[in-house]
DNA sequence: TGGGAGTGCTTTTTT
DNA sequence: AGCACTCCCA
C-alpha cells in the first residue's frame, strides 16, 4: 500500500493521505491532478478507511470517468464496481432509473439531447402559436436550461418583465410536454435527481449513509445545480474532496461558476487546502509564459507553476500577413517537425473558433499532411443514426413525440405537413401524445398513418427475444431507412453509419451483458427488490446513445496532426502546439472584451492553451483574416504582450521555406520585421491602408467620441467600417463613409 | 412532396 | 464564405 505513495511529491502525497474531511486541491495544469484523485481513492480503500461502495466519484465527461475507472482498476486488485464513478448526468440517470417511481418518471423514460430538446421546443411553440421571431426556440431552450442549471423551477424564476413572464409560462408548458412524453433533457436529469433526494428523506438518508467519500474532478466547471447536487450527497457527514483549478475555468459562458471553489471552502469549512504547483509536463519557458499571462487576472486563488525541467526552447512567434500565409507557415513547420521524427499525434493546432480550421485544413491537405479535426458532429448525433434511434425510441415508448415527429414521414410515406398539423392539434386538444392522436385519426385520414403505426407495432412485437443488433437490423430494413440512403447519391457514408450502428449495438450488448453488479451496500428503501436489476437492453442502449454520444467518434488517429479548439484541448497535452489566430477580437474574442469577466475568461482560455505544450509552442497571428465573408484587419492579441518578450523568439520565415523545401512562393514571404509590430505596412498593405490614409493601430479623433485608436476594419469602398477604441466612449464600429475620423 | 431560391447567422460546448 | 433554415412553387 505504501507503493501507492511512491513517486508522489510531498503535496500530492499530502493530498492523497488527508483524513476523511472536506478538502480542496488546487491543481495546476500538468500537476498530476487525476493521479491524485485516483490514488486518493485507492489509498482510502487500501487503508481500510473506506469500502468501494462508500465511494462516489464525479466527473464532467465520460472520458474522464472512464479514465478514472481504468486507472483505479490498475491500482487496486479488488473489484471497483461497487463504487459509483461517473458523470453528473450518468449518475443522476442511475439514480432516477433506480427510483423512477419516486421521481415521478416512467420506467422507460428517455433522454433528450440538445438537438432533441430544440426540436421539442419548436414543436411546443408551433402548437401554442407562439411567434418564433419574438421567442426564438434557441433562446427559449437556453432560458430553460439556464433556469434549471440555477436549480430553479418555473415558480422560482424571477420575472420582472413581460417577455420573461411569457418565457416562464412557456417553461411550464415545456415541462408539461416532457412529462407527458416521458422524456427528460440533460439539465432535468440533474435537477430531478437533486429534487428526489431533497424531498425524499429516507432515500436521502440512505445515500448519505452509503457514500462516505464524495470526490469531484474539475470542480471549477460546476454550475450552481451541480454544486447543490454535491451538497445533497455530501450533506450527511461524508467527506467532499474537490479537485480543480480556478485558472482553468473556461465554461463560465454556459453557467459554470468559479465562485463555487470559494463557496465550497466557506460553506463546508474546508480546513485542508492543498496546492499542486509542480508541473510535470512543460519546460519552464512555457510555464513562465503561462504564469506571466494569468497573473493579469484578478480574483485568483493564487498559484504559480514550476518545473524541475530546464528552460527548454523559447516560444516562437510568427506574424503572417493573412490567414492563408499563417496556415502555410503551420504546414511548413509541421513538415519540418515530422521530418525530424516527431509523431504526428504529438502535434496540435489550436484555435479559438471552429471556423478557423478551414484554412489550416486546406494548407495541411495541400502539403499532404494527415490531420484530424476534433469537434463537430458525433456519431450518435448524425441524422441517419438519429432517425434509426427514433424508431427504437418509439418501440420503447410510443408517446415519445420527438421521435414520432422525426420519423413518421421519414422515409417519405405520404404523411405530409397537413396531416402532421392535424395530429398536433388533436393531440393538443386531448392532451395526449401524437401516437394517441394518430390512433384517432388513422381510421379517417388514410392508410398511411395506420401503416406507420402498424410498422412500429410490428417492430415492437418482433423485438421480443432477439438481440439488439438484430432489432436494429430489422428497423433498418422495415422502416426503409437503409434503402432510402442506398438510393441517394452521396449518401454512402450514411449507409456505412447505419451499419456501424448495428455493429455498435452488438458491441454494446456484448460489453454490458451481465456487467451490472449487485451493489454490496444495503438496498435503498423503495428500490427494486432485485437490487440494481438489469434494465431492458433497449432502454440501456438508448440511454447510452444519449449520454455518451461522443465515445463513438473516437477513431483517434494517432497518425495525424490534431486540430481542435482551445476548449476541446483542455486536459490534453502535446509535444508541439500551434496556437493560432492571436489577434484582438478573435482571441480575446470581441464578444468577451467588453466585460472584465469575459476578458478574464479569455485569458484563462489562453492559459489553458499555452499549458498544453510540452516542448514547443508556436504563437501565430495574421494581420488580415477572412471572416464571415469579409476580410478583417486586427491588431495582435494583447495576450502576446503579456508574455515576457525574452521568452519569445520572433520568427519571420518558416525554416522549411528558408531551405527552399517549401512550396511557399518567395514573393509572399514576410519581411524580416515582425509584421504585427508595424501593422498596415507589410505585405497586404494595399488592403490594410484604409480610406483617408487611416491604418490599424492609428490614433484618430472623432467629433463626438473624442480620441481613439483603430482596432480593426472590415469591408471596402462605401461599406468600409472601422472599429475604434475610444478613450471615453468605449469600442464603436463606424462607417467610414459616414463618420468623420481624422488622424490624431 | 420536394427542391430551389432567399434569408440570416456566425465563440467557446459536455451531458 | 458557408451553412441551416424557411418559404414558395412546380
Amino acid at each position: 500500500m505504501s507503493s501507492l505513495l511512491e513517486n508522489l511529491n510531498p503535496e500530492q502525497r499530502a493530498a492523497v493521505t488527508l483524513p476523511a474531511e472536506h478538502a480542496l486541491v488546487l491543481a495546476g495544469a500538468g500537476s498530476g491532478k487525476t493521479r491524485v484523485l485516483t490514488t486518493r481513492i485507492a489509498w482510502l480503500i487500501a487503508q481500510g478507511a473506506a469500502r468501494p461502495a462508500e465511494i462516489l466519484a464525479v466527473t464532467f465527461t465520460n472520458k474522464a470517468a472512464k479514465e478514472m475507472s481504468a486507472r483505479l482498476a490498475a491500482l487496486l486488485p479488488l473489484d471497483v464496481r461497487g463504487m459509483w464513478i461517473g458523470t453528473f448526468h450518468g449518475l443522476s440517470n442511475r439514480l432516477l432509473r433506480t427510483h423512477y417511481k419516486e421521481a415521478g418518471l416512467p420506467q422507460t423514460f428517455q433522454i433528450l439531447d440538445s438537438a432533441d430538446q430544440l426540436a421539442a421546443v419548436k414543436r411546443l411553440l408551433k402548437a401554442l402559436n407562439v411567434d418564433e421571431e419574438r421567442f426564438p426556440p434557441r433562446e427559449l431552450a437556453q432560458f430553460i436550461n439556464a433556469s434549471k442549471e440555477q436549480g430553479l423551477r418555473a415558480e422560482a424564476v424571477e420575472a420582472w418583465d413581460e417577455p420573461t413572464r411569457r418565457r416562464v409560462e412557456l417553461l411550464v408548458e415545456y415541462e408539461r410536454q416532457c412529462q407527458r412524453e416521458g422524456v427528460v433533457d440533460f439539465a432535468e436529469l440533474l435537477l430531478r435527481a437533486h429534487e428526489l433526494l431533497s424531498r425524499n428523506e429516507p432515500l436521502l438518508h440512505h445515500y448519505q449513509q452509503r457514500f462516505r467519500h464524495v470526490l469531484v474532478d474539475e470542480f471549477q466547471d460546476s454550475n450552481p445545480l451541480q454544486y447543490r447536487w454535491l451538497k445533497r450527497f455530501a450533506g450527511g457527514g461524508a467527506a467532499l474532496f474537490a479537485v480543480g483549478d480556478d485558472d482553468q475555468s473556461i465554461y463560465g459562458f454556459r453557467g459554470a461558476e468559479v465562485a463555487n471553489l470559494r463557496t465550497f471552502e466557506r460553506e463546508f469549512g474546508v480546513r485542508h487546502l492543498i496546492r499542486l504547483e509542480q508541473n510535470y509536463r512543460s519546460f519552464s519557458n512555457i510555464l513562465d509564459a503561462a504564469n506571466a499571462l494569468i497573473r493579469n487576472n484578478s480574483q485568483r486563488l493564487g498559484k504559480n507553476l514550476w518545473t524541475e525541467r530546464g528552460g527548454g526552447e523559447p516560444l516562437r512567434l510568427y506574424a503572417a500577413g493573412n490567414d492563408t500565409e499563417e496556415a502555410r507557415f503551420i504546414a511548413d513547420e509541421t513538415r519540418t517537425l515530422l521530418r525530424q521524427g516527431h509523431r504526428p499525434g504529438e502535434i496540435a493546432v489550436l484555435y479559438r473558433a471552429n471556423a478557423q480550421s478551414r484554412v489550416v485544413e486546406h494548407a495541411l491537405f495541400s502539403a499532404g499532411i494527415a490531420y484530424r479535426v476534433y469537434g463537430g458532429l458525433r456519431f450518435f448525433e448524425r441524422q441517419e443514426v438519429k432517425h434509426a434511434l427514433a424508431y427504437l425510441r418509439l418501440v420503447a415508448n410510443r408517446h415519445d413525440d420527438t421521435a414520432f415527429a422525426r420519423v413518421v414521414n421519414f422515409p417519405v410515406r405520404g404523411i405530409g405537413s397537413r396531416t402532421l398539423e392535424q395530429l398536433q392539434e388533436l393531440a393538443r386538444s386531448h392532451d395526449e401524445s401524437l401516437w394517441a392522436a394518430s390512433a384517432r385519426l388513422s381510421g379517417r385520414s388514410g392508410q398511411s398513418l395506420t401503416a406507420f403505426m402498424r410498422l412500429v407495432d410490428a417492430m415492437a412485437e418482433g423485438c421480443a427475444g432477439i438481440r439488439l443488433a438484430e432489432l436494429i437490423e430489422q428497423v433498418l430494413k422495415h422502416s426503409g431507412l437503409r434503402a432510402h440512403y442506398q438510393s441517394e447519391r452521396d449518401a454512402q457514408d450514411r449507409v456505412a453509419n447505419l451499419e456501424e450502428l448495428v455493429h455498435a449495438a452488438g458491441q454494446f450488448e456484448a460489453e454490458h451483458a451481465g456487467a451490472v453488479a449487485l451493489d454490496s451496500a444495503p438496498l435503498a428503501p423503495g428500490g427494486d427488490a432485485n437490487g440494481d436489476r438489469r434494465a431492458e437492453p433497449l432502454i440501456e442502449f438508448l440511454t447510452y446513445a444519449a449520454l455518451e454520444s461522443g465515445e463513438h467518434q473516437a477513431g483517434a488517429g494517432q497518425e495525424a496532426i490534431q486540430l481542435m479548439t482551445v476548449h476541446a484541448a483542455k486536459g490534453l497535452e502535446f509535444d508541439a502546439v500551434f496556437l493560432t489566430g492571436l489577434e484582438e477580437g478573435l482571441f480575446p474574442h470581441e464578444n468577451s472584451i467588453e466585460q472584465d469577466r469575459g476578458l478574464e475568461e479569455e485569458r484563462r482560455l489562453m492559459y489553458v492553451a499555452v499549458t498544453r505544450a510540452r516542448k514547443r509552442l508556436y504563437l501565430t497571428l495574421s494581420e488580415a483574416r477572412m471572416l464571415h465573408g469579409q476580410t478583417r484587419y486586427r491588431l495582435p492579441s494583447r495576450f502576446i504582450e503579456e508574455i515576457p518578450p525574452e521568452l519569445i523568439q520572433r520568427q519571420s520565415v518558416a525554416p522549411a521555406a528558408a531551405r527552399g523545401t517549401s512550396s511557399m512562393p518567395m514573393a509572399h514571404r514576410p519581411g524580416p520585421a515582425v509584421r504585427a509590430a508595424t501593422p498596415g505596412r507589410a505585405a497586404g498593405a494595399r488592403e490594410a491602408e484604409l480610406a483617408h490614409g487611416l491604418r490599424i493601430g492609428q490614433s484618430v479623433h472623432h467629433a463626438r467620441f473624442g480620441q481613439g485608436v483603430i482596432l480593426g476594419a472590415e469591408g471596402r469602398g462605401t461599406d468600409a467600417r472601422v472599429q475604434v477604441q475610444f478613450t471615453q466612449a468605449g469600442v464603436k464600429w463606424l462607417a467610414l463613409s459616414v463618420a468623420k475620423l481624422t488622424p490624431a
